[in-house]
DNA sequence: AAAAAAT
């Protein structure tokens, strides 16, 4: 579609479709949004072809209510609640009419999206056969030897013509063709909903007591710690003998060589490389405190399989949320839900650990939104409607913001089954919409760090009734850069609130946290979650650097999703530009690209558009993508955590999943020690261009089933193996 | 190096 068909008054014409004009169904109501009466329907925002991609996600991350808005006044998540459903069930009219018909206008937003277009997909042709791009099921079988290959006539020198590389895919030369001519491609659902019900299998579940009293106590050593304004008369007394802390009910003490980098004088042994937990070798303030938390994490495992026959209401939630829940897709409950969800109704403050994809965000922020109830309840000001203006009393944080974006697709239905808004404040984006809505009144805000503290030091974000605070990925929160922002806003935040800690990874990295702001934390994970009890199949292949783009395209040449981490932006939009050159069609997701393509591309991947997205780490974590089976390494990850969260962007949920690094040869060390930190055992395979990689990682499948099951009896046996020996232990087979 | 504010 051309830019082309100037509307009045010099508007851009970027989003006006001449078909409209032309009649197209249930068009012809002059309304809001035709900006001149007498024009032939001036409605930007009503193209008809686009609206079908107008997704949820879209609305949502240009901080619009998550609910498609029926009229004017209703367009934050905070404002619609309720009225849609009643409304629409009332609206005679089709569906689509009523989704499209009465849209408020949106001039403001509309004009900040790419003109459809300057899409990446509406590229000029390259100077190779369009056609057969994308129909992977046509196109010969492609060698990827390099000599045999055609020469690429697209190689960079045809690029000149490009405008300087901005990451801005939009800056390109609009292509003649339309996207409709892609009825080659494989059949596909374009229209999958990312709030599906959770699709995961809970099959694999053991009984369980659930019986809450019979928990080991906690130990304790923070008498420094001044006493806290909050009621807690009513907590059992506690044991301040760490010692006497009863044996891990778990033979495995799967956190025991990790343990064994902390333990002083470790640094001196020289096997410890210089780029772990940096942070803290610069910093020995955490020295006397560093073991606390882990020691506690590890105390409070919770049996994976003592939540047979749980269901959410025995942990405490209210109807409205277990109904919520429901609808989400959640019958029951999760071992770190189970452990976590009555600690939270408790009001204690909690640090959860549960693996990737194992459920957190629900284990937080159910507890979350029905503690905020019964708080209110007992100040006796529930029940009326909202009041202009309401302080927030929960506050969330995340530290990317399709993360944040995501979690209040979470926490946004559960908090309104009991009538509680939600927003999100992150960057990127208009900040009036966000702003209008905390006018309106908020519960729970829901974001990132940067935009909080701007519109806390523009006044209009105000904290102080905040009485639950949430960080998920606690422990990246605390790295720096964030450490000190997430610092600042939590003091802005109620004395004596509540805090909730929560990640896969959660470590002693938390210390600082830990001990500004929490009180005799409860502290939860799921015992047995290693990589053993792992659905992620992990494989390393030694190649030579030159061919890595070439080695990524082979590999991503499938069927199937894929996500691809590179370490640079700049990387990763090489590689998605080498995956097209390939016909692979693949979108990039890193911070030099705007919020709308960030938002835009990662739900191409999610919505099955794309089957690649090329990542930086803003994808490593938290970001739930379903089933993504092959996760790509292109640059291995320097921290043995961000190994554990990109890889855990696949096998989530009992799901199985591939995760395959690729290395050069000089890096074969490194990598070991990483892996070994991470407690993963995987045999390195070199590999060269051409060689048939899909086969070998399907042999390498069987043997790492067989490999894990011995690993586990190694370390169970002898738990202070080093750290760098891991790797080298051979299995008996 | 990346992420997180907007300018």
């Amino acid at each position: 579609m051309p830019k082309n068909k100037k509307p009045k008054g010099g508007r851009p014409a970027a989003n006006f479709d001449p078909s409209y004009a032309k009649g197209g169904k249930g068009r012809g109501t002059q309304k809001a949004g035709s900006r001149s009466p007498g024009h032939r329907g001036y409605r930007p925002e009503e193209e008809a072809p686009r609206k079908e991609r107008w997704s949820r996600d879209e609305r949502v991350a240009s901080g619009r209510s998550p609910h498609r808005a029926d009229r004017e006044g209703r367009a934050d998540s905070s404002a619609g609640w309720g009225a849609e459903r009643s409304g629409a069930s009332r609206d005679p009219r089709s569906r689509d009419d009523r989704r499209y018909g009465d849209r408020p206008a949106r001039p403001h937003y509309r004009e900040d999206r790419p003109a459809r277009s300057y899409d990446r997909d509406d590229r000029a042709p390259r100077s190779f056969d369009r056609n057969d791009r994308n129909d992977r099921n046509d196109r010969p079988a492609r060698s990827y030897d390099r000599d045999d290959r055609a020469p690429r006539s697209f190689d960079r020198n045809d690029r000149n013509d490009r405008p300087a590389r901005s990451y801005d895919r939009d800056d390109r030369a609009p292509r003649s063709f339309d996207r409709n001519d892609r009825n080659d491609r494989p059949a596909r659902s374009y229209d999958r909903d990312d709030r599906a019900p959770r699709r995961f299998d809970r099959d694999d579940r053991a009984p369980r007591s659930h019986d809450r009293n019979d928990r080991a106590p906690r130990s304790y050593d923070r008498n420094d710690r001044p006493a806290r304004s909050h009621d807690r008369d009513d907590r059992a007394p506690r044991r301040f003998d760490r010692d006497d802390r009863p044996a891990r009910v778990h033979g495995r003490d799967d956190r025991g060589q990790r343990r064994e980098f902390d333990r002083p004088g470790f640094r001196d042994s020289g096997r410890r490389p210089s780029n772990f937990f940096p942070a803290r070798d610069a910093a020995p303030r955490f020295s006397s405190n560093d073991d606390v938390v882990l020691e506690r994490l590890e105390a409070e495992a919770i049996q994976a399989d003592a939540v047979e026959g749980v269901d959410f209401a025995d942990l405490g939630l209210g109807g409205n949320v277990v109904r919520a829940l429901r609808e989400l897709g959640a019958e029951s409950p999760f071992p770190i839900q189970a452990a976590t969800i009555p600690v939270v109704l408790e009001g204690r403050d909690v640090l959860g650990r549960g693996k990737t994809g194992s459920g957190k965000t629900i284990a937080f922020g159910a507890p979350a939104v029905e503690r905020l109830m019964q708080l209110w309840t007992e100040s006796g000001k529930a029940g009326g409607r909202r009041q202009m203006g309401r302080k927030p009393r929960a506050l969330i944080l995340a530290p990317t913001r399709e993360l944040a974006l995501q979690i209040d697709r979470t926490v946004q239905p559960i908090a309104q089954s009991v009538g509680l808004f939600t927003t999100q404040i992150y960057g990127g984006v208009p900040q009036g919409r966000q702003v209008g809505a905390l006018q309106r009144g908020v519960d729970i805000v829901i974001g990132t760090p940067g935009r909080i503290e701007d519109l806390i030091e523009q006044g209009r974000l105000d904290l102080s009734e905040v009485v639950i605070t949430v960080l998920d990925e606690a422990d990246h929160m605390c790295d720096l850069g964030f450490l000190e922002p997430v610092q600042r806003i939590i003091r802005r935040t109620a004395p004596g609130g509540q805090k909730l800690l929560f990640s896969a990874t959660l470590d002693k990295g938390v210390a600082a946290l830990v001990d500004e702001f929490l009180v005799e934390p409860a502290v939860h994970e799921v015992a047995g979650e290693d990589q053993a009890s792992s659905t992620i199949d992990h494989r390393v292949f030694v190649i030579d650097n030159r061919d890595k783009r070439d080695i990524v395209a082979q590999l991503a040449q499938r069927e199937g999703k894929t996500l691809v981490f590179s370490r640079t932006r700049a990387f990763a939009e090489d590689l998605t530009d080498h995956l097209e050159d390939y016909g692979i069609r693949a979108v990039a997701l890193h911070g030099d690209l705007n919020q709308a393509k960030r938002t835009r591309n990662l739900h191409q991947l999610t919505s099955g558009r794309v089957d690649v997205l090329v990542a930086t780490d803003v994808a490593a974590r938290g970001i739930h993508v379903d089933d993504i089976d092959l996760v790509i390494q292109a640059d291995a990850p320097d921290e043995y955590k961000t190994y554990l969260h990109r890889a855990g962007r696949t096998g989530r949920a009992g799901k199985e999943g591939r995760v395959v690094t690729l290395i050069p040869r000089n890096r074969q060390r490194r990598m070991s020690e990483l892996l070994g930190r991470a407690e993963i055992d995987v045999d390195f395979v070199d590999v060269r261009l051409g060689d048939d990689l899909h086969g070998e990682l399907e042999r390498g499948a069987a043997a790492v089933e067989v490999e894990t099951v011995e690993v586990v009896e190694v370390e169970s046996s002898d738990v202070t193996a080093s750290v760098a020996d891991t790797t080298d232990v051979e299995p008996a087979s």
